[in-house]
DNA sequence: TCCCGCTAAATGAATAACCATTCAGCTTGC
DNA sequence: GCAAGCTGAATGGTTATTCATTTAGCGGGA
């Protein structure tokens, strides 16, 4: 069996369960029923339990952080770009529901390691709407006496909220598309010049 | 010694523990020390430590969410409403950091009685919002097509991530009510009818 | 083609901490 | 001298991690 293959099947695994669960209240043997290993196959492919956790959050939010730089890219306008961001947001968390969890819990631990962690890797993410925020008042497109950094976080904030909403409804509330628009219209006029 | 003094004490201490440590990591042990009481006597006052965190949730927040409803039933217009909402919520977290600490952390975890929890609890809290907003729209002040349950996730989830910036610093990196001000003017601007 | 022997990978029972909770006894104030 | 309140060492259950043993895959020699 290809050693990749381990590593693929414990993390997806690790990911529902803790979802499930909690880290803390997640077991090493639950992990390890799920992706149909034994209890020390684990530590071939990590060094402990959290860095399974350390692991989730590097391989899948990386690759989700990558997308999104690159759809906002590709839109032409900061009005554009803006909506882009929200819904693509909005996406994730309905299509990888237990990943959302794990950020949305796991992420705001007071673990030291995490607090660090979520600096560095929310910093990136968040800072992709201050840049459009910029673009825009440079452009003359948003209000120039919003600072960009408040304003990131305003967004981001309303964002993660829905988020939260969707991960802790068993059924989807609202529409996804309809959710985004209707943020994403709140903020730009909210920061629209005049 | 009066008991509901070595009631509050405990509490007061678990407040400070939890914050640093977060629920899972925190010891009985280390909340004994800091409210210098024997291990055992914390067991007096509580079922178990699981009870110590919900006797958190219940005692201080629903001061705060008492005190809230009273100054946004003082002010007249829906705007003020909003404003002062804003205002309370920032400085409670500058005020009493460590409660803002573990509403962000401990109040976000899987744990299905702390999910019952927060339904029940924040729901009253964020329904504040709404209620304003609605008594906005009624007297033709605020959009009506915005959906007053999305627009008070996004009010709210704005004020959290601030919060959250507040708490993950050591130092408030903007003043309380500049930031007050920004999100609750970037909020009205954008739900304010035409 | 079949059989060895060898190595890397996987197993899961045993270990070693850890820590919430208990309770037999002690202290204090009346 | 007796409750009521308090103490903190001992208990017991839990579980991350280890490691002696087993299994599977592979190459080459006959």
């Amino acid at each position: 069996m290809k050693s990749s293959d381990k590593h693929e099947k414990i993390i997806r695994a690790a990911v529902k369960v803790f979802a499930k669960k909690g880290f803390f209240s997640a077991r090493i043997s639950d992990i390890a029923k799920a992706a149909k290993v034994a209890d020390g196959t684990i530590y071939l492919y990590f060094n402990n339990k959290f860095d399974i956790l350390i692991s989730v959050f590097d391989e899948e939010i990386g690759k989700f952080i990558a997308q999104t730089k690159k759809l906002v890219e590709q839109a032409d306008t900061p009005q554009k770009k803006i909506e882009v961001f929200a819904l693509k947001h909005l996406s994730m968390a309905k299509e990888n529901k237990s990943l959302a969890e794990i950020i949305q819990m796991e992420l705001r631990q007071s673990h030291k390691l995490i607090k660090e962690y979520r600096k560095t890797i929310f910093s990136e993410y968040v800072d992709i709407i201050s840049g459009i925020i910029r673009q825009g008042q440079t452009k003359g497109i948003f209000r120039k006496d919003v600072k960009p950094g408040i304003a990131k976080r305003a967004f981001f904030g309303a964002l993660d909220e829905m988020t939260r909403l969707w991960v802790l409804s068993p059924k989807p509330p609202y529409d996804i598309e309809d959710t985004a628009k209707q943020i994403s219209d709140m903020f730009l006029v909210g920061i629209n010049a005049r």
